[in-house]
DNA sequence: TATTTTTATAGTAAAATCCTATAAATGACT
DNA sequence: AGTCATTTATAGGATTTTACTATAAAAATA
């Protein structure tokens, strides 16, 4: 049995295709094939229902895999062994930001951080924050950037900054007048908010959440994009919260419409998350210096509340 | 990097002779030489400190030795699981033994579970409890036979039989005349025990405490077998307290001497041990059937108080 | 039935692994 | 220091393994 045999155990299993796991695997396909005839000859056991379309695992194939996962998951940790031992920053580097951050903060530190790591190849995914903890925690990921704090106990947080939220109200609305508004100003009813799955959602329930009781009028209106958003409020449909990195690049007319909260300004935290095992830690390292130096011109708060980004 | 390299590499790390190792690994020096420097022109890493006699691990290697313990083991196990699914009931089975159950329960289980099982490598070693736990923690172990409860959470406990505690008093001893003692009857300070390590005297200290304080006057003899014991005993320096099955292949002359307990009957508890993952779970079975077949002839005591075999 | 897609097989080239023989290095001992 | 013994490294070749190309066989689709 080799590690070799197992990632192509792993790959057929993923794909459910031989020839596809082959070029994934960068081989040829009667290689690939020939290496699980020899795993499945020695151990005496069919790994794959090759009859079933599309190939499908056995009871045994299925026992297999988890442990091949194990297996091979354990030994590309050498390598990050290696890697952390001889401080070199390098080689795959997967992140998962959540939707809301990765418009405004991916621009700031990307091409910053390419530059200064020549090495490291970044694999950038765009996934929501239950996503990203499932995948960090699969070691399908190494690091995620997101809204906490999480109370994830295998997952480590490192606050980067916080983005106070601020009101965009149109003309029509009960708030335009006010200068600053307050968390008591806020009704749940008249504010659009983002569709589910999206944290900065559960961010802003919270935020209400806090100070009153929820009505629970059910939402009128739920989209994924702050545009769109920003576009029904002019509309005169209700204001919506906005996270601050979000405001800066509003054109002149719609700035007028922003309404800061009075201080301690309500706020999330974002942070950069990863394994507790600290897999990888030069380049989370590396990644995190890196948004801490642009940041810190961009942004920085402190006189802040942190609201939850988690679903109560 | 092979699974190969790596057992090639633990080989050395425990032996610190490459060719001492090489043959562990039934392969010649070069072979296992060229292997190792491979891995480690792969990682451009030294593992190990060939200047020094006898060779040492160096940092990184230390730390690729933990990881490759982790993957070794790991791989180790689909042959385990390839087995639980087929049920077949062969390949090593380790089994680690305290050396107060040894003698009299390995002959009695011993032919028979051979000649059931002649697929069954079966390893025997005698260690004490302590050791036994460790090494099944560490998969050097597949099983244990033990005094139990052992209060370990990664640890089942599979009960096989109550062992009475039997009384052997010397003529001379002030409970000789009594046809039956009672634990209020111990004194701590004329009992003589077997040395530290093994449970059996903490069964015994565990049984007198229960019932009075421990005067801790300090214990006149320590020896490490029953024989010298009772050898001891005979010549008046106390009495002594011998498992169950011990006093069965006394000679008569000595069982005139043994005194039991009057029911319930304080006695240990003897289990078959394993992992919580339950590896071999076929072979752990396989070996407990045989033991519980041999065993309800000899004995069976069932209306007993179990003492905990743990250090207080 | 013909066509396409997918997996298995055959034969061969490339590579990796292991062996024997031997050199080099290290330590121990006279 | 010089010799011997022990241990690890190197060289060269045999064997085995892995991967490739080409193609057959099987299954699914049309």
């Amino acid at each position: 049995m080799t590690i070799t045999q197992l990632k192509y155990v792993l790959s057929v299993a993923e794909h459910k295709n031989f020839t596809v796991a082959a070029e994934h695997s960068f081989v040829t396909q009667p290689t690939l094939s020939m290496q699980i005839q020899k795993l499945e000859d020695q151990f005496d056991i069919q790994i794959f229902d090759r009859s079933k379309k599309p190939i499908e695992l056995t009871d045994i194939g299925k026992k297999v895999v988890e442990q091949a996962k194990i297996i091979v998951n354990e030994s590309s940790r050498i390598t990050d062994i290696v890697h952390q031992h001889k401080r070199y920053v390098g080689g795959e580097f997967r992140v998962g930001i959540i939707p809301t951050v990765m418009p405004t903060l991916l621009p700031m530190f990307l091409s910053n951080f390419t530059k200064k790591y020549p090495k490291v190849k970044l694999i950038i995914e765009e996934l929501t924050t239950e996503e990203i903890i499932k995948k960090i925690l699969d070691n399908n990921l190494d690091a995620g950037l997101a809204a906490t704090p999480l109370e994830n106990e295998f997952i480590k947080e490192s606050p980067l900054y916080y983005e106070p939220f601020v009101g965009l109200t149109p003309q029509e609305h009960r708030l335009y007048k006010k200068n600053q508004i307050e968390i008591d100003d806020l009704e749940m009813e008249d504010i659009l908010l983002l569709e589910d799955g999206h944290c900065f959602k559960d961010n802003i329930i919270n935020l209400c959440r806090n100070y009153k009781t929820n009505k629970n009028k059910g939402f009128q209106l739920e989209s994924g994009s702050f545009d769109t958003l920003i576009k029904l409020s002019k509309e005169g449909l209700g204001m919506t919260l906005l996270p601050y990195l979000h405001t800066l690049d509003l054109n002149e007319k719609d700035k007028k419409l922003l309404k800061e909260f009075k201080s301690p300004k309500p706020a999330r935290e974002i942070s950069l998350i990863f394994h507790k095992t600290q897999l990888k830690i030069q380049l989370i390292e590396a990644l995190k210096n890196t948004i801490d130096g642009v940041v810190r011109g961009a942004i920085s708060f402190s006189d802040v509340e942190i609201i939850s980004p988690l679903k109560k």
